[in-house]
DNA sequence: CCAAATTTGTAGCCAAAGCTACATTTCGCT
DNA sequence: AGCGAAATGTAGCTTTGGCTACAAATTTGG
């Protein structure tokens, strides 16, 4: 084989971390938005939200628990700690940013909304700022 | 709880969905691209160009394989199917669409690319429809 | 206040995707 | 032709993220 192109291996590999960081962010987000709504996340309301039985809620914020984010006693709510709080708004703007980018380039509302939950995650810092500069200039 | 909200759900099933597909995707281009370059593609160059070790290449082969989107004899180059060329050629032409796209709302080349391999896996149709009559329009 | 329903925990299974280490085959070159 | 290098195969380990089944705790309604 000729010479392997730098940036295609740094793609993959970056899509890859990306991946890995996903299931984080959604819990993150998720439990913020439970938190705001009934004041406290409760594991089986995640496990409905996301989709999943309830010991795959519990494994994953077993892991937000390991990784510092969340807190929680047994048979008692989950919450987030400042880490976790500043990761989920962060989260939080940048699915709201995707979706309003996708809605301004003509994509359904129904479907911007789906396609969001997945394309959030490899939306890099540089192209998020690229979209919040599209959205401005658009919008005035 | 009160009532869980379906699209939401259907958001978080679609995106695993995708991630799943993701993997098989990247591997089909891949070999594809390989195989215009050289004839065939090689588990070496695979494994290179997507930055793992063998064995992992050699593992998504067989996967490929079991699926009907691959052949390959021992110590020989992979080859698509007719089906695996299909869909080489509709996940070519949705990463070019997906590049295009960044580019035209500007987020800077090296980014697009960058970004575009992981986003590009969940950009369902509809979306990809969007993106085209955008830069359509755009272009005209 | 207690029994039943709900929620949560725990054990253990599976598949996917990565890795290293080592065996085998093929290729390139003298 | 044969030897060393390169490519490929194979074994086996790890982590992650799903799942079901069942046990234990908590909450609720009569
Ligand atoms: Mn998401
Ligand atoms: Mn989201
Ligand atoms: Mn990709
Ligand atoms: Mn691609």
């Amino acid at each position: 084989m000729t010479e392997t192109d730098p940036t295609q291996i740094k793609g993959f590999d970056r899509a890859r971390q990306a991946a890995a960081r996903a299931l984080t962010e959604d819990y993150v987000e998720m439990i913020s938005d439970l938190a705001a709504e009934f004041g406290e996340a409760r594991i089986t309301d995640l496990a409905a939200r996301l989709g999943v039985a309830h010991p795959t809620a519990t494994k994953a914020v077993a892991r937000l628990k390991r990784e510092g984010l969340a807190i929680s006693r047994p048979y008692r709510g989950v919450f987030l700690t400042e880490e976790g709080e500043a990761l989920a708004e962060t989260v939080r703007a940048r699915h709201r940013v995707v979706v309003a980018l996708l809605r301004a380039v003509g994509v359904p509302e129904e479907v911007a909304e789906l396609d969001a939950e997945g394309i959030e995650h490899h939306v890099s810092s540089r192209t998020l700022a690229a979209f919040e500069a599209y959205l401005n200039r658009k919008t005035d």
